[in-house]
DNA sequence: GTCTATATTGCGATAGAC
DNA sequence: GTCTATCGCAATATAGAC
């Protein structure tokens, strides 16, 4: 907890606020009281709520780039896997709003959807489904393997497992210690399969 | 498009717009005005925008009782399996806004949450996890399967799909005529694995 | 840069006529 | 059951003092 300017202050404190309850969840009123400033600072150094909640997006998604770093990667194509799966839990461990932000922008997404969040997310799956096709066309993964579903099972058991958290907290353990074997366990059920 | 009341009316209109934008994202003018009635219907049929907005929900997610059909069918753990795959794609078809409130209240959960959401999703993934150790007793799946991470992985695949639409739609067809093949391939990849 | 004060708009809810 | 009109409040944004 340093001391910080009030622009950074703003960003921190708005990522939880909209993370919890959304861009219209949220006045600028609670904005400015939760962060110790007056609500003029945020026309100041943002030019209004929406340009606010415009910067701390890109903020949040702004790792994504990342992704390039796997893509580039010289290593086999199960690597690759095992790396974006890693770099799934590390981002939603590092930063705890990302999901949030990544779930109501594509089911309730606002006027930055296209130019922030779309980008991001579709460059993922695009590059995880050349990952996938380099496997098969190296004779690692099956032949019949249609490389878009099973980008998306990939996706989806690395993103569920985040998003389930608040129905399932009661009876299932989502501790940080537990993500090596989580991480694991997925590897082995997505390379092997469930049947004996 | 029958005649119908003015009930039905409203929640049928207030179904798309609390999907499309949240419930902090309509407000009570817009809702009345696309229904084509006055807005004091609100409060007199549904006591205001929040009680509208819970009958909604409830109408959405009364589908989950169907879990218990499945839990219940004298079969063996794989078809049940494939029943819940199956169950989840139409469920999304036919109620092509159930999504929105599943995840939107996964993560800005509003009050109603903890009543009507979390005990659906709590329960499908409670029954998972059974048949899962169903089928693990029965040496018909691996016995080295973790059954909490196998039921995430299956619930991950089966709702990201649709989930991930709107991120992938420009270059992943995500029409209903490739279900068949998608139901087909979750499976092939969920029991086999991708490795050769 | 930061504040207070205020302009203006839109919100949810409801009283009361029909 | 349904509407119009309106109340009281909270919203965003900004002008202007310091």
């Amino acid at each position: 907890m340093d001391k910080k300017d009030y622009r950074s202050t703003l960003i921190e404190t708005a990522t939880r606020l909209f993370a919890e309850r959304g861009l219209h969840g949220v006045s600028i009123r609670e904005l400015a009281s939760a962060a110790g400033v007056s609500i003029s600072m945020i026309s100041y150094y943002f030019g209004g709520k929406e340009g606010l909640y415009s910067s701390v997006l890109q903020e949040q998604f702004a790792c994504y780039v990342h992704i390039e770093e796997i893509r580039n990667r010289d290593a086999a194509p199960l690597n690759k896997i095992e790396d974006y799966i890693r770099w799934t839990v590390r981002r939603h461990r590092n930063q705890p709003y990302l999901l949030r932000f990544y779930t109501s922008e594509l089911t309730n997404p606002t006027r930055f959807f296209s130019e922030i969040v779309q980008p991001a997310i579709g460059r993922v799956i695009q590059v995880l489904i050349e990952i996938v096709e380099e496997g098969i066309a190296q004779r690692q993964f099956r032949k019949g393997l249609n490389p878009v579903d099973t980008v998306l099972v990939m996706a989806g058991m690395a993103n569920y497992y985040f998003l389930s958290t608040l129905a399932t907290e009661s009876f299932i353990n989502h501790s940080p210690e537990r993500d090596e074997e989580l991480i694991q366990h997925y590897l082995d059920i997505f390379t092997k399969g469930i049947l004996v």
